[in-house]
DNA sequence: CGGGATCCCTAGCGATACTG
DNA sequence: CAGTATCGCTAGGGATCCCG
């Protein structure tokens, strides 16, 4: 077995409501609410996974068999839908469903939990809409001042 | 994200690897929007990465120095720092100021594109706390009945 | 002070091949 | 069909030393 995401220790995160946006040179540590960390932190490491979020956004849908998940992502391996799938499930957000018929059948269906994940998700690959733009632009113009 | 293999010479730093375009216009991969997914996981790897985010978080409450920065993430190496400032500063999210004294200053800062950012990875930050408790629940009873 | 260059170790992930 | 197991590669990332 193995542990799928790496926990931290310490850190910030939330509850970032300190505009002195002016006023450096004060504490410069992190002030510690360290399970609120850990928690985002945590979070951030499973939307940030390479196909967590394909899987979760093909599971919108409606309930999908591994196959049939495993052709609409199409670029996963079989051995990376396992684990994500596996690892989703762990957390909750996914449901594994299994009818023991001739040929195995097995549903992968998103839970109320990784429903509500949809939401916040969501709303950042709408900034990604909405800056990619920008960001590919910025890239650009690094890249060539960099080199020239 | 094609014209960032000359730039760096030990490998160049986040992005993700090769989103599937894989060339062939049909072939019913995903749901239609290519484009889409290809920007969304590039923002997921970003804000999924492990230092990107407590950078932002930490420049959130006004310009600071390197060893400032340092200090404040604490557990980051001076090697990833670099690297993950040079990231976003690539992805136009962090500016970077040099003011050539005698002991050289160096001020990074939010862009306006990284203050941007903020907002809907705090809902993510929302979403994490708000169910952490039931992530880590699932995680528990997920584990248990695997071992048991 | 800021940060480049090296060394090296580990996790992530893809590609098979095999099983119930 | 739905996995599990094994291998091997590479990107991520920590530690350290060095330089302007």
């Amino acid at each position: 077995m193995e542990t799928m995401t790496a926990v931290m220790q310490e850190g910030t995160f939330p509850s970032v409501s300190s505009p002195s946006v002016t006023a450096p040179a004060d504490k410069a540590a992190d002030h510690g609410d360290h399970s609120a960390c850990r928690a985002v932190n945590d979070v951030l490491s499973r939307v940030g996974d390479k196909w967590s979020m394909r899987v979760v956004m093909n599971l919108d849908r409606g309930p999908m068999r591994f196959n049939e998940l495993r052709r609409a992502i199409d670029s996963i391996s079989q051995r990376m839908l396992t684990r994500t799938l596996r690892g989703l499930e762990r957390d909750g957000l996914v449901s594994r469903t299994v009818t023991p018929s001739v040929p195995p059948r097995v549903d992968y269906a998103l839970t109320p939990l990784g429903q509500s994940l949809r939401e916040p998700v969501q709303a950042l690959g709408d900034w990604a809409m909405a800056n990619r733009a920008a960001v590919e632009d910025a890239r650009t113009t690094f890249d060539a001042g960099c080199d020239e």
